[in-house]
DNA sequence: CATTGTGTTCGGTTTGTGCCGAACAAACTG
DNA sequence: CAGTTTGTTCGGCACAAACCGAACACAATG
């Protein structure tokens, strides 16, 4: 069982860098390790060592998210959670709507900068590019998802 | 000039999510702004009202990661600073290797998750994909690169 | 060689955020 | 309808990072 934790401790490091805290990271991890029974709030508290106010908050960040499933098994009356159906598809997606903010910044930018020339083109070669991968990602998806 | 600073204030919120610091990304934006002469530091000090030092560190920082240029013209002895030739596309580049480090994760997590095959099936399914973008990724970015 | 200009580094302060324990609200039970 | 269980919210503390002004190192100039 402690080889988990310490699968758990490493997940946490990466999910970091998608911008969730260090709990929410953990919880991610262990939730990657169980079935699709998943667990409950008082199993991630002892399991993490975290208190359950911040297991609370952050299964609810992670629940607004898409990142993970609250359910609950008929004839009980605690919540379970497991990884959402979909959930690096989502993140997937998430990236993308960043594309889109980055057009949007680079039509914004156009908006301002002037007449130059070479200052615009930088800013519609941005704009290009975000807007090129934001229509392409959709059919790497899908190729992906009815390729394997 | 107002209405830069405005812009840049905006640009700062959407490199603020891609990791970089709030006046990170102010000078980012500014970046964007601005021709191939670039800005000079004392300019950069001044128009996003910040303390010279707090702009050394973070352009040293940008430097770094390889999102601006550090370059001076002949005859002068102060530095200039302008975007990288290939910013976006090195943006890109950082998160393929994260495609790397989510496969790994996935392995990582075979190696500490038991023979259950419905608890494999799901860390298979992750490794793959993010494998899928990892290697479907270059293509893209050339085709983008090459086709306009 | 003194002086000025340029960039980095250092200590200290502020700001933001994560996390905790306790109080609270709501739903279920007998 | 009293008592329990479950989940959320609140106030406060602690740690990390950003930022500033000042001191510093270095190079170029005259």
């Amino acid at each position: 069982m402690n080889e988990v934790s310490e699968f758990v401790e490493h997940a946490a490091l990466y999910f970091g860098g998608l911008g969730l805290s260090r709990t929410g990271g953990r919880i991610m991890g262990l939730l990657l390790t169980v079935d699709e029974n998943g667990v409950d709030a008082p199993e991630l508290c002892s399991a993490l060592a975290v208190a359950k106010s911040s297991v609370s908050v952050e299964l609810r960040r992670l629940e607004d998210g898409g990142l993970i499933e609250r359910f609950r098994l008929p004839g009980h009356r605690r919540d379970r959670f497991r990884l959402a159906d979909d959930v690096f598809g989502n993140a997937f997606r998430a990236q993308m709507s960043k594309f889109h903010a980055f057009t949007d910044l680079a039509e914004r930018g156009l908006g301002v900068v002037g007449d130059d020339p070479v200052k615009r083109r930088r800013l519609e070669r941005m704009r290009d590019m975000y807007a090129f991968m934001a229509e392409r990602f959709p059919a790497l998806l899908d190729e992906w998802e009815q390729g394997a």
